[in-house]
DNA sequence: TGATGCACAATCATCATATGAATTCGGGGG
DNA sequence: CCCCCGAATTCATATGATGATTGTGCATCA
């Protein structure tokens, strides 16, 4: 039924039925992107509802199954849709958490010169989620910070601190302050933010300075700090440790390159 | 349909080209992305730089045109990519601005029940980047920002204020400010947080109250505080004005729908 | 009657080829 | 020296065919 919109385009047809559609980018990729964006935004495609056969949907838009793809999948990639072979193709619950997700992959292009910059705003953001959390944070996840940390201290204590698990440790604590934030998209931000090349570039800063130690210290105050409820310490410790780290990442440039 | 060229790959017989094993990412596409990924990040592709040509690229990545087609223009759609018809496909500057700003269209498709949650963290950007700009934003800046207060102004004392017109002189004016804050990946993101749909939201909602001119008066004491180079003054007013802002969208929620 | 295994159908994934459109570059003429 | 035009290159799109995967319904068996 959806035949309706159906432009009669023939192969030899000048294709330019109009700026009308086509004009909403320029390329039939675009008008596919944007085609489905509208679809979504006027509520006629909601969450976890499935689209057409490509067939028809390609028909419906008025492109060919080729663009039609290119566009569905760079919609799959920026977390709008997903598609299952040999099923269909769906709308995610559209969450802030997914859809920021891919901002990550960008983040991960970053040269090092820009590094800096995403850093500070790692740090605003991460400073806001900490005294967030403070007000608001469950015996669950205050539990499972500590969690954290006695298992940092652990690998510490050891001889030979496993790198990687200490990187591991180190994302999980903050991403359980974030998440406590009650702040989904602050959540989602951190998270893309806080990639994990962008902490590994970091993580070998301070593990040539020896300042693992410093570092698990200032975790564990943070965490008292949230423990307490305590908004204004929570703020300004995480705010201290994000610096230092921020002082790592100035000092000691990583790597020429990787 | 004897496929003439027989190709290499058996259709039982993976044929497996050997070094594509990136095949652990599933999809041929995911193969390309991730190839391409792959090739800036250790610096065989560089911005501006040209890619080979479909054909040969395809080759390479061991996929066919369709997949690396789709690849190619969902990196595109990030950013990452431009093609030009009849010339060729390049990479772009991986300035944060273009890579953050595809971030934009995914906020478009948040409901308003994730708007309150998407502005809290514009606010806090915004803050932080009102404070910065306060120390460093030049006279150019303050002059262009104080002559887009002014054509609100004009256009408030007027009759029938355009609300479009001045939606578009409120996004430049915070655009001015998160600017001159002197961080990039800060501006884009405030960029892409403050998009058209969003603000179109809130002054419905502003303008319906009747506090369009309450709130140019905000502007205009936050661009005081940044003419006198006053972070702290323009962090507050900064934070009081979207705080505002935040409490007309939570009072009067926007249209079910649009 | 309930559970299990299997064949079938629907759908996406990929490949291959052909044709159109836009841009760039070089040559020829003024 | 500049302008115009045509060829070559490259991406854009269309179309058809085939493989792979998933979901479903039915038949069979305990």
């Amino acid at each position: 039924m959806t035949a309706g919109v159906g432009p009669p385009r023939g192969p030899s047809a000048p294709a330019d039925d109009g700026r009308t559609a086509a004009r909403g980018g320029g390329s039939q990729t675009d008008v596919v992107v944007q085609g489905i964006k509208k679809l979504i935004i006027d509520g006629s495609l909601r969450p976890g509802d499935r689209l057409p056969v490509e067939k028809d949907l390609a028909d419906a838009l008025g492109v060919s199954r080729g663009p039609l793809r290119e566009g569905v999948r760079a919609l799959s990639m920026m977390g709008v849709l997903e598609t299952r072979q040999g099923d269909g193709t769906y709308v995610t619950a559209l969450d802030p958490s997914l859809l920021l997700a891919p901002m990550g992959f960008v983040v991960d292009l970053q040269d090092h010169s820009g590094a800096h910059d995403l850093h500070a705003v790692r740090r605003m953001l991460e400073t806001e989620a900490a005294a967030l959390a403070a007000t608001r944070i469950s015996a669950e996840a205050l539990a499972a910070a500590d969690e954290l940390l006695r298992r940092t201290e652990a690998e510490l204590t050891a001889g030979v601190p496993d790198h990687e698990a200490l990187i591991d440790n180190d994302i999980a604590f903050h991403r359980v302050i974030a998440q406590a934030s009650g702040n989904p998209v602050l959540a989602a931000l951190i998270e893309a933010l806080g990639g994990r090349t962008t902490r590994d570039r970091l993580w070998r800063s301070i593990s040539q300075d020896g300042a693992d130690e410093a570092t698990h210290g200032e975790h564990r105050g943070i965490l008292d700090a949230l423990a307490g409820h305590d908004p204004d310490r929570a703020r300004v410790r995480m705010a201290a440790h994000l610096f230092g780290v921020e002082d790592y990442l100035r000092e000691r440039p990583p790597g020429p390159d990787l």
